[in-house]
DNA sequence: GAGTTCTATACCTTTAAGGTATGGCTGCAA
DNA sequence: TTGCAGCCATACCTTAAAGGTATAGAACTC
């Protein structure tokens, strides 16, 4: 059975009279007659009850009428819903995201996102920047907010920096620190650091090591979380002191204590990824619309401190 | 865009691979290369993504593989209901009737249908004999239960005697026809009478005169009325007497008085009639059921007689 | 870098959709 | 009653398009 024996059928159904279907089907009779027999052969039900000069339906021939006509509008409905999709005006994306230093940047391109595409899901993901790399790659995320990585992680992909983000110290509400008004990176060297895990956030503790290699060579770390509210407990408990964006202070609501560095190490960079091609219209909307926030958001949020 | 589309764009989506689809369809590759890429161009819509050894679903291909196989699904169920019509398992019957005379032919049969053919539903039509016929040549009704006309109004159609009713008298409570047991046909021609309407029940009338021709050429016919409850009405609005089925009684429920009469008349007979071809399967389950209930009914419903 | 595994292109074969001509039945009208 | 108009079915032909074969070309594997 194909569509044509449908759009056939509806239409002698419609008209009780094969000619004038055939004429409104813009084909000739004979075909029309033979397409609805092969219909009702291959069905093995009789449709119509056939008199030498008329065609009418029979019961079975009634109902199929009826679901015949619903299937024909099913299909359109579906061919509507599936080029508005294609249009990027319905759909979904998913969005991985890096908790810690994206707060911003996600909430700002969220809001605008949802009221300009509001038939659009977003689908977030919280997860390492690692994960999110092979995510991409695996199509299981469209759109990767995280701290940029060393070009070659990028390898394939697609990314552009949405903002840069000032590296604090963040230690326990009692800890020396908290007397003074910045802390040297040296007096930074010296203490139990804690810091995300190595595997999952490379760029984390390659950046620590880095910062720190004026004053050590094995910075003493005590402890590798793998996610930002892990690493908030973790100084909260006075495990040890962390290097961290500046953003994580609204992360922790107070928890800890926030203090920049001197002398000031260059900003963490925030960027988006993905993939060079083939992004769904869902995804390349989104990303169009982070770019844009991007220019909107102030250059660096504040010098906001918790207390 | 045709089922066939469907039927392969699913199979590819599936398989992820248009080789293993078009082993799966029995085809060969490129002519399934091909019809993906139709449906593509007609719904001007990309479905896939390709690569040169690669095919995956795009976003809208993901929306469009969920769409397919609900409209696939669809039209089998489709083809199971209308099959299932087509054997009379399901499906509608429409039965006229004439409510005085059918009242216990009909309830019977009804209680067995409903218990032998629960998914076919009865429409039933409370209308005039002459309407009955009228409507079943128009194919309007499926079947008619009616008091058995002259064989040339069911002219092209198919009757089958369900049974015979008693004429009995009908009159208002004090009326003093209520002093005898039996009233006889002489007595009647002398009173004011009420029948069914010429019109619409020409049966009625002419037998009403072939009674009363030996005692009257002109009965004294004061009101005519086109359905049981409006006669009955009349009657107990002292009007005037009726000569009806004794299962009038049943209706009237005791508002007015039924008596035989004598001499006793030749029974009024009961038919059920129908198209003689191309009867819809759940019509000829109804008429199956109406003619097997015939030979369960008792031969006259006994002698209940109104008090 | 050869081999394998995909998809795409080119071109041919075959199936079946669609067209034309016509016959036959039926119902209506002269 | 006959003739004509209307309508469906059959027979047969044409044509469009589905499906097949061969093969090129790209990319991943060993």
């Amino acid at each position: 059975m194909e569509l044509r024996h449908l759009r056939y059928f509806v239409a002698v159904a419609e008209e009780q009279n094969l000619t004038r279907a055939a004429a409104r089907l813009h084909i000739s009779q004979p075909p029309l007659s033979r397409q609805i027999r092969d219909l009702e052969k291959e069905l093995d039900v009789s449709l119509f009850d056939r008199g030498t000069k008329s065609i009418r339906l029979t019961e079975a021939g009634r109902i199929f009428l009826i679901e015949a006509k619903s299937i024909l509008e099913r299909i359109n409905a579906s061919v509507d819903l599936v080029k508005s999709v294609a249009q990027g005006k319905r759909g979904k994306v998913h969005v991985g995201y890096a908790a810690s230093p994206t707060v911003d940047i996600l909430r700002h391109t969220l809001q605008i996102f949802y009221e300009d595409h509001p038939e659009i899901d977003v689908d977030l993901h919280e997860m390492s920047s690692k994960a999110m790399l092979r995510a991409l790659r695996e199509h299981e995320l469209d759109v990767a907010l995280t701290v940029s990585l060393s070009p070659r992680d990028f390898d394939g992909l697609a990314f552009e920096k949405l903002g840069a983000h000032e590296i604090n110290v963040a230690f326990h509400q009692k800890h020396k620190f908290g007397l003074v008004n910045e802390v040297s990176l040296r007096e930074i060297a010296d203490q139990p650091i804690v810091t995300f895990t190595r595997e999952e956030h490379p760029e984390a503790y390659a950046g620590l090591c880095k910062l720190l290699s004026p004053y050590t060579t094995s910075p003493n770390i005590i402890g590798e979380y793998d996610t930002a509210a892990s690493l908030i407990a973790a100084v909260e408990a006075r495990r040890g002191v962390a290097l961290v964006p500046q953003t994580l202070a609204q992360i922790a609501g107070g928890r800890i204590i926030l203090r920049p560095v001197h002398p000031t190490p260059p900003p963490l960079p925030i960027a988006i990824a993905y993939r060079q091609s083939n992004n769904s219209p869902a995804a390349t909307m989104f990303i169009q619309v982070a770019v844009a926030a991007k220019a909107k958001l102030a250059p660096i949020s504040g010098n906001v401190l918790t207390v």
